[in-house]
DNA sequence: ACGAGGTGATGAAACGTTTCATATGTTCGT
DNA sequence: ACGAACATATGAAACGTTTCATCACCTCGT
């Protein structure tokens, strides 16, 4: 079935003119006189031409793609980056390609050697794991212009875009405090993500001296390790249960309040929760979802920004690290406020 | 910054050999001599080699990748779809890269010109627009293997994987009059997806003679446009308004429940919500949503399978539409029963 | 000692573009 | 009428691979 697939020579030969010429009319119209490039046009349409690709890169070096790799395609956190990334480079005429490595340093490094065998442009990627020997330093050394997204970052060799995690668990756990809590359960991992760390670390220094910090890690960041997690918290002997949990995600937080709920733990009322990155279901769950909010599509527009100015300044281009400020965003699921002494007759 | 990335040229002259030797040591390490191979292998390890893809392609004529087009990376039902082609490709060391259409026939198009550049080895979609002429026919016309996903076909020129919309909406309107509603709306758009089409058709036939099916009509499958359908439902008079609405898909129906719930109107008392898809947030949201359940991850499997059973097969391969059922999950949105006579005392 | 057969390595062709220096007209100003 | 300047078109080189026919050498069996 498949067609021998046409070349520019066969469209030089059908119009009668050198495969230069053709080439120009495909590259710099205006060059080519105007009876002869509808001629080649003609022959281009009726012949079927497509350009091949493969053939341009090779000869122009690089390709005009950029990727972007997402630890999680289903979680509509990276969704939104995503498009923001996207819509930016729409504008330029580039084009994105998502890559997934689902938190799995194996698929990451098996993305980062096709991505580089095939020279895209450069590379926007949270990524899962990233040391000093790390594919991804190879990357960059050889050259490839990357963008670390969502991920602070010390580092000199690259520019990054983030939201300030640690700022963001201390809004959540200070949010937390103020409603009485003292025994906090932080759920998240694996600890190796940055964010996760970070968001940790936030929570940590707003909780003080008087309150305590259960940390339960997750394998990853979904939300069915959130209902597992859940169930751990659930089958905690009473005095030492935490009476609210912020986690390192909405998927997560999700979980949780899914779990708690089939198990007749109310929530906020014996239980509250906060979340993590407020996607847009976060506002739709059972009991809607306090979070904190990332600037998400912002994320990804910036993050592209950067790319395409390194790409296309080369020379001049300075590495800049770009830090978002997170919001909290209250909802029921931590709003009303919890009674200790009274837990049993307490109400509203 | 960029270096001048090393050719396998390069590397022959680093190890002392041809480079059809190298070309032997990454393609065929077998028909080299141990002592010879390690020499190159060093080499490459030495100056960094990354093998140039596009020149590889130009050779070969063909790609190693598979393209997914979806109509929203946002949607969680097609991340899952996304998940399970790429557990199928990952097998045969394929790479699955996604397109977003966003449900614009214009970046369907880019994105089909730029895959068709590239040669890719085939391509799953789900099209947003797909006539006689479409930009979709000249691809499988020039011979890439092309497999429709979530979208019966009559078609014989290509394969496709689908679930049978039309007894989804069947299913659903069918479970909505057995608790007693008679006047149902449909909402759903834009009306030129096939699937939007078949549900909607689905749940006309299972209305019967004495129900009425109310259709509004949406630009997009968004939760937002969800939320500007209940308006329009919740503001008609009261004696017009439908007491339940069927969804073409969980997102809508979310955006239902959220507006309705925003204006007073209780789910499932005042009206019952049924959406499709069942996503992970169905089941999570305010009020539990009932859905009809398709089996996504199975279904990018199974498009993916085809669609390698093409490539690889070639001429023996028989097209095939395989379709799957869908199923109904019951919960609360719609499950406690309408009683229309004694509204405004009911309870439980 | 000789050819057959086998193992390893080589060199050149080919893939389909883009680019650039060159060739061929054409038009103008003087 | 003559070169200058310009507008168009051409042909060949180059990009980095893979592949395939060929070659050089070695080992055996007779």
């Amino acid at each position: 079935m498949s067609m021998p697939t046409t070349s520019i020579k066969e469209v030089a030969q059908r119009a009668g003119v050198s495969i230069g010429t053709v080439s120009n009319v495909l590259n710099r119209p205006n060059l080519v006189a105007p009876a002869t490039r509808q001629r080649v046009l003609d022959a281009i349409g009726q012949l079927g031409y497509v350009r091949n690709d493969s053939a341009r890169q090779l000869r122009a070096g690089r390709s005009r793609t950029i990727a972007i790799v997402v630890l999680d395609v289903a979680n509509p956190f990276f969704a939104d980056v995503v498009r923001g990334a996207e819509m930016e480079a729409e504008k330029v005429g580039g084009v994105v390609v998502v890559c997934n490595s689902g938190e799995d340093p194996t698929r990451e490094r098996r993305h980062l050697d096709i991505l580089e065998e095939q020279r895209v442009q450069g590379v926007l990627i949270t990524p899962v794991h990233d040391g000093p020997d790390s594919r991804l330093e190879q990357l960059i050394a050889r050259g490839t212009p990357v963008v670390l997204v969502d991920r602070g970052s010390g580092h000199h060799n690259r520019c990054s875009v983030a939201v300030d995690d640690v700022l963001g668990g201390r809004l959540a756990a200070a949010h937390l405090r103020e409603q009485e809590h003292t025994s906090i359960a932080y759920v998240g991992g694996p600890a190796s993500l940055r964010q996760v760390a970070d968001r940790q670390a936030g929570a940590a220094s707003a909780i003080g001296a008087d309150g305590e910090l259960r940390v339960i890690e997750t394998a990853t960041l979904s939300v069915a390790a959130g209902r597992r997690a859940a169930g751990e918290i659930a089958d905690l002997p009473a005095r030492q249960r935490p009476t609210a949990v912020f986690c390192a995600n909405d998927l997560l937080a999700l979980g949780v309040l899914q779990e708690m709920t089939q198990r007749g733990v109310r929530v906020p009322r014996d239980i509250a929760i906060v979340g993590y990155d407020d996607i847009e279901f976060a506002a739709a769950a059972a009991v809607p979802l306090s979070s904190v909010r990332q600037p998400r599509e912002q994320l990804g527009r910036t993050a592209t920004q950067l790319l395409l100015d390194e790409i296309n300044d080369h020379g001049r281009h300075q590495h800049r690290h770009v830090v978002f400020q997170p919001e909290l965003v209250v909802r029921e699921s931590s709003s009303r406020p919890y009674r200790r002494p009274a837990r049993a007759t307490a109400r509203g």
